[in-house]
DNA sequence: AGAGTTATTTACCGTGCGGTCCACAATAAG
DNA sequence: CTTATTGTGGACCGCACGGTAAATAACTCT
């Protein structure tokens, strides 16, 4: 339970066999799993093929399916507010931060990431009305995400960039859904070029006169 | 297999025992189901309790349950799609049409609706990775959709509520992800006033000039 | 080395699933 | 009434699933 990945002090006078397996190594294994195939349709079995271990030790490390499930999950949700927040307070201007961030579902050139979507919104779908677990991490989530938009959005109406009498908060979540309205598009096998196109028109659209120098100069 | 519901007119000699069951009504009982559970959380005992038919029954006249779902999605597609015709051509102005489109997801007062979100994408988000049949019926529905809306852009344009110069489809396409975006942030739970004033946000910001004197006499 | 503790492996279990089969009921034609 | 045909309901089956238990291996400390 405790972390203890250093071999060294005691801390309960008999100390036992280390585990032999990387715990994120593990949690990362499963995550795709349960991303590429979704909760109900992977089997324990895909689990230990993919992680490596025996159900003995999934068990015992994690509990239950669902709760390794819930650990992937959170583990990916961190993750991405990590990503999030390092891209959106690293860019020079906020506003091509936030057009980035609507355009993330055609980050990838060959639309692999787009037909595989987002873990957490294909959880949410799949089980959020019957799973209040799920739920809350879906709300947890996407008001952690809404929030740290919303940062950036301040931060480009001090930049001159976004008209000061937006209210952030509502920004971001009109980005927010503009972005996962793309991500679902991009599920339904939309082609990448299409999707693009979709993307820029909206970034575009929301984001006023948020043609950063380097969008003016190919257009 | 075929459809007979008259008893009179023998059409090979001998005629046998007719269906006790309405299959509009059971394919309806069964949508239900499948909205509310999602496929695989829903068993066969599930759809024998909605629709009251015993496994032969259910087997005989419809396959097997992948089989039965799909004809359930398409019935709810196929319903989806008239009602949109119907709506997006009732409307005497086709730029309140396109707004309600958009706002689809917050038309129930009370957020109902907009937990539950739409059949077609949880089934998409649930499904499109390993299944052939869901990802082209969603294909399929959302071309057929985004065609529907764009001809509705082309009568807003008409009318003078669309710049002349937007291109109809990649307009739709936009509109389409706005509102399927608006489904999901539904879906995780945000609240309805929230999501109304987002909804309100985006589409104000898609269709420029889009305020209808309703809408003008509200604000 | 021995004891104590924990990870790992393997075999096993009960359950609920999707799917099949069969006996019976209902209807139409002869 | 008899017979042919099809819908109906329930008993039944095999299986794969999630989960458990017990035996074994690995390691630390005295």
């Amino acid at each position: 339970m405790v972390d203890r990945p250093v071999k060294k002090n005691c801390y309960a006078c008999h100390m036992a066999r280390p585990r032999q397996f990387d715990e994120k190594r593990v949690l990362r294994a499963v995550r795709e799993q349960f991303w590429d195939a979704g909760y109900a349709a992977t089997s324990l079995e895909d689990l230990m093929r993919v992680s490596g271990l025996g159900k003995g030790s999934l068990y015992a490390a994690f509990g239950d399916k669902h709760q390794l499930f819930l650990r992937a999950l959170r583990s990916y949700t961190d993750g991405g507010h990590g990503f999030l927040r390092k891209k959106l307070n690293s860019a020079p201007r906020a506003l091509d931060a936030l057009r980035a961030f609507v355009m993330a579902a055609v980050s990838d050139p060959n639309g692999a990431a787009a037909r595989r979507g987002c873990l957490m919104a294909n959880s949410t779908y799949e089980l959020a009305t019957a799973d209040p677990d799920v739920l809350a991490e879906a709300r947890r989530t996407y008001e952690t995400t809404t929030a740290l938009v919303a940062e950036c959005v301040v931060r480009a109406q001090g930049e001159g960039d976004v008209p000061a009498d937006a209210d952030p908060i509502e920004t971001a979540r009109a980005l927010l859904a503009a972005q996962q309205g793309l991500v679902f598009m991009g599920r339904t096998g939309l082609d990448i070029d299409k999707l693009t196109a979709t993307a820029r028109s909206l970034a575009a659209q929301l984001l006023p006169g948020a043609l950063s120098k380097a969008q003016r100069t190919t257009e």
